[in-house]
This record gives structure tokens, C-alpha cells and sequence, in this order.
DNA sequence: AGTATTTGACCATG
DNA sequence: CATGGTCAAATACT
């Protein structure tokens, strides 16, 4: 990619100011003057947070945008003999269990992969649906991801299904909170979320940064069925 | 060329 | 009947 764009070239500059501010972190460390370091750091940080989220911002709309499809004339038979489909089309209400209220970023360790999205009535926002990115070594887990009404900055984010494929999508999860999340959508709203879409190749962790994990809050909800549970991810900076 | 995402349609559930 | 969850072809990206 060259400079082509003034997207790159944004990003190119951002780039460049994170440099710069690292290396300012650098020398207020090393000067070491009680105060003004700490200050200084905190500054450093701020500039560099922001830098990144710029570049995660801009970086993904550049790649996502432009997607388009044409109606798909699907009414007509293609395939007769119906494949086995899932077994219930639409869960049941309050099924979930727990809610997870926390800020930072939406990676929970876990690859996830959009299988569609619904416009809600009563919410303004649409709903997306992810399924576990290796739902097909048997992984029935699913995520969903709805924008809050009333905070624009909230995600809610369900959960349901568990995780069974061993190997592939637990490795990322055990490992504290590794970026993983798939979430394109979240960037065009929120544009917070600094992980890369793994488009293309699969199963690549863009190992960027592993930025100091706000701590989230758990907060367990009363009366669910126990299937899933929810998280609301805040992306206030 | 292969894979991920988009998006309208289908269909089960309430 | 309305709503919401999933499917799957078409499309876009790497």
C-alpha cells in the first residue's frame, strides 16, 4: 500500500505520531523528575491511545467499505432436498443468563464470524449475530451484538452456547484477553475496537497491542434459563 | 482462488 | 400476524 490515499496518508501520520509520543514516554522515563514523569506518562499514554484508535478506525474503514450485494433471486428451488437446519429458528425469550458490563475493547478471546444481522424493532440499531469461527468442528457458541438505545457509546453483547472446539478458539481464551473479536460493524459505529477483521487468511491474531484490559464488571441477571449470558461493552474513551 | 462478509428471504416461535 | 434467528447466494477482500 503506498501513499496513495489520504487514508494512507492519515494513517501514515498517525503512525508517525505514535512513534513520536513512545519515544516522548521514553525521555520523560529516563529525565525521571518525580511529577513531571508521571504526568507526562500519563499524557504519553492518552496521545498514544488515541493514535491508536485513529489507526484501527481508519485501517479497518478503508478495507470494509464499498461492500455491496445484489438482490438474490432465491424464491426458485436451488437446492430441493433441504439440509438439516438448526433446530429452533428463534430462541426463546430470556434466555440470558448473565451480563458482563465492561469497557475497553470486545475481544473476549475468541473468534467470532457474522452470519447476519437484523434490524430490531423497538431499537434503532440493528443486531448482529456471530457464531464461533469454527462452528464447524462443532462449536455451537454464538454471540450477539446490539448497539444500547439509550447509551450509542454501549454494546450489549449476548452470549449463548459454549465453546467446544478444544484446540483452536479455547487456546485464545485461556490467554487472558487476546485481541480476537471480528466486529467491522463496531467500527463503523463506535470505532473502537483495535483489532483487525482477519479477513482473508484465516486464524491470525493481529498481535498488536494487548492494551491494559479495563476491568470489566460482571454482573449476573436473575431469571434466565442459564443458556447464554450478556456483556455491555462500553466504548467511551 | 479461497474465504469472509453482506443482506434479503425463509421460517419457527410467541 | 409480527418478530427475530438463521440460511445461503452474491459480493468483496486478501
Amino acid at each position: 500500500m503506498a501513499l496513495s490515499t489520504p487514508t494512507a496518508v492519515v494513517l501514515e501520520l498517525m503512525t508517525m505520531g505514535q512513534q513520536s509520543a513512545a519515544h516522548l514516554r521514553e525521555l520523560l522515563m529516563a529525565a525521571s523528575p518525580p511529577m513531571a514523569a508521571e504526568h507526562g506518562q500519563a499524557l504519553t499514554a492518552e496521545i498514544l491511545r488515541c493514535c491508536d484508535r485513529v489507526i484501527a478506525a481508519i485501517s479497518k474503514g478503508a478495507t470494509g467499505a464499498g461492500k455491496k450485494r445484489k438482490v438474490a433471486d432465491r424464491g426458485a428451488a436451488t437446492c430441493p432436498s433441504d439440509l438439516p437446519l438448526m433446530s429452533s429458528k428463534r430462541r426463546a425469550r430470556g434466555t440470558a443468563a448473565h451480563r458482563v458490563l465492561e469497557t475497553g475493547t470486545a475481544a473476549d478471546g475468541f473468534e467470532w464470524r457474522k452470519y447476519g444481522q437484523k434490524d430490531i424493532n423497538g431499537s434503532k440499531h440493528p443486531r448482529f449475530y456471530y457464531r464461533c469461527a469454527y462452528s464447524g468442528e462443532g462449536c455451537g457458541a454464538t454471540r450477539r451484538v446490539q448497539q444500547s438505545r439509550d447509551e450509542p457509546a454501549a454494546f450489549v453483547i449476548s452470549y449463548y452456547g459454549e465453546h467446544t472446539c478444544a484446540d483452536a478458539c479455547q487456546q485464545g481464551a485461556r490467554s487472558a484477553m487476546p485481541p480476537a473479536v471480528v466486529d467491522s460493524a463496531l467500527n463503523a459505529w463506535g470505532g473502537a475496537v483495535g483489532v483487525d477483521s482477519n479477513g482473508g487468511s484465516r486464524g491470525q491474531w493481529s498481535s498488536s497491542s494487548s492494551s491494559e484490559g479495563s476491568s470489566p464488571v460482571l454482573e449476573f441477571l436473575e431469571g434466565g434459563l442459564g443458556v447464554g449470558w450478556e456483556s455491555v461493552v462500553n466504548y467511551l474513551g
